[in-house]
DNA sequence: AAACAAAATGTAAACGTTTACATTTTTATT
DNA sequence: AATAAAAATGTAAACGTTTACATTTTGTTT
């Protein structure tokens, strides 16, 4: 009994008033407000989230969804997400679908039996059925789709122009001078990788610049079937001076690659990735990217869903912005 | 109306026994039961998480705190938990405190308003005072602590062996004919980073290898402050000819700032890091490191505290054993 | 000071489960 | 077949809040 009862008692009040103090502030006088702050104080007071989640069928819990955590591009959209979320008094839960439908969904259905407010989720590369959040969405939860989003109309969406970022990653390459340009794509079943390979094609095509695309084997960046193909393709096409790699992991082994066959970066080919990882810095030489405002992303999803929460208003589409980090690796004068 | 009782409805049984077959399930029949689950996916029934949890006291959340989510060993470690936890049917809500106090205090506080079963945590570097600790421990809930402790009496931990992980990598450079040795160390007020400095004096006094330690000014790992400390280092000291770092970023640091002064590694000098983080594979050359278990570290938690969760057991500590990774910057021959 | 409106507080039901306890049904034992 | 024991089910209260509605208090206008 260390409840809103016990204050009530103390303070010789009922329970509504003590409970409005808690909640809606404004319809209590400012002596009662004061008198119960302190009863609470002194007890210690700690409100049972889940009975006033019961009643008031709000849990104060927002669900995110990502991939994987392990990734700076998603932890940087959950720290803007946290920075927005929890100002307002809201609790998020973090799951990972490791890019699998299945625990994509258990997550969903997790979040329901949680009586979530809101969910924020970003659809796993294997996504391809609908209906788990089509049951989200049917609950009335409001949801908001960040980076990757489901091919469902009347959603909200804020994502990134990933054909612009492709773009400025290109032409920066032909800006460098490179004449002759390749761009490793990643799988053609990932919408914003598609979009990326038709950034860089749309920028060649502009520029008339000689272009070629590889597209890999495996899923895996890092197989040896992979790394023999890349090495082979470099061999019969050594005049290729500029590569635009679909992602920073992908371009870091690139970098390890061309070193082991004597090729200077950026000297002799310039690269550039795109993410701008947490490691791209690092590196030597350092990796050019494109930034995608990552926790810029968490932060308008956030208050995206925020806006939703208060009332529903009608599915909005926010499109970001990405920057091109200019770094050695495609920085040496010839 | 979707829920035990519309159940009960359909099958004519009362709530006790409905809700029995989704618990207790060895008290019910097994016709019963049967005919519950099958209304149950008729209705497309989802129990409602915070009813039970207001009703049992036990709202099948268990809450993680690590100082961030972005880091490789913190997210290997949350997937370790995952692994084991998600099985039990519990869920999981991770918080960060970006190593600051305020940030734990907040989470524990919001854990403790959630009513979560446990707690995982690993506490952060500037945390001084336990008494929100205290305050989780009093309220009866289950706690263990991972990879950092508070210096609180009768607690779970579960740890590296910091000591024995410099010790190994120290005692790696002197078997690769290293002759004077140089330790890289982290903040004195992290007591991991003192027992690594330990770990190093001892393998160095034991085989009477000449060394010597320096600290950072700043803790910030790549101040310019640092690095031309570092620098001024190596010019007074040429005879360097091993390194050890107290963590594998200022270790690619390192790497950098050596191959900027032309000092080849592994050839001239080499160079071991600690914690085998995600990117320490991906430089050139690639980084000797010590790996800490992490997601064993995370399962050994999660069990521990499952098992805290079933009865209230005694305190117990597990020391969990680093491993030696040997790569390209600590194997250069000559 | 009467009459009314506005502000503050109170009463009691409800949210959807779980669970102690009571009752009924089934099974086993004689 | 009677009895006891075990298994299955039922009854109803409880968990700690919120909130619709009712009531009381305070303030304003005449």
């Amino acid at each position: 009994m260390a409840g809103i009862k016990e204050i009530a008692k103390i303070t010789g009040l009922s329970l509504a008033t003590v409970s409005r103090v808690f909640n809606d502030s404004s319809l209590v006088s400012p002596k009662t407000r004061e008198k119960v702050l302190k009863a609470a104080k002194e007890i210690d007071y700690r409100p049972n989230m889940m009975a006033a989640a019961l009643r008031s069928g709000k849990s104060k819990i927002i669900g995110v969804i990502v991939p994987e955590v392990n990734n700076s591009f998603f932890s940087d959209i959950i720290n803007g997400i946290e920075r927005v979320v929890s100002d307002s008094g809201f609790n998020i839960i973090i799951s990972q679908t490791h890019e699998q439908q299945e625990k994509e969904n258990a997550a969903l259905n997790s979040f329901l039996k949680l009586n979530v407010d809101g969910v924020l989720m970003s659809i796993s590369k294997e996504t391809k059925d609908h209906t788990h959040i089509q049951k989200v969405i049917d609950s009335q939860t409001p949801i908001v789709f960040f980076d990757r989003r489901p091919k469902l109309e009347l959603i909200n969406t804020v994502l990134l122009n990933n054909y612009l970022g492709a773009y400025i990653a290109t032409e920066h390459l032909i800006n460098m001078n490179c004449e002759k340009l390749l761009h490793i794509a990643g799988s053609s079943d990932v919408s914003i990788f598609e979009e990326r390979k038709n950034g860089f094609l749309a920028a060649v095509q502009k520029h008339k610049t000689p272009a070629m695309v590889h597209h890999l084997q495996d899923s895996k960046t890092q197989t040896k079937e992979n790394l023999k193909n890349l090495k082979n393709l470099f061999e019969e096409h050594p005049t290729i001076d500029g590569i635009f790699a679909y992602g920073d992991e992908m371009a870091i082994h690139l970098l390890n690659l061309l070193s082991t066959l004597k090729v200077n970066i950026p000297k002799k080919v310039k690269l550039i990735g795109f993410g701008n990882a947490n490691f791209s810095g690092l590196t030597q030489p350092s990796l050019s990217s494109i930034d995608q405002e990552s926790s810029l992303m968490g932060e308008l999803s956030a208050n995206l869903l925020l806006q939703n929460l208060k009332k529903k208003t009608k599915p909005t589409s926010k499109i970001l912005s990405p920057k091109l980090i200019k770094r050695e690796s495609t920085n040496g004068s010839d």
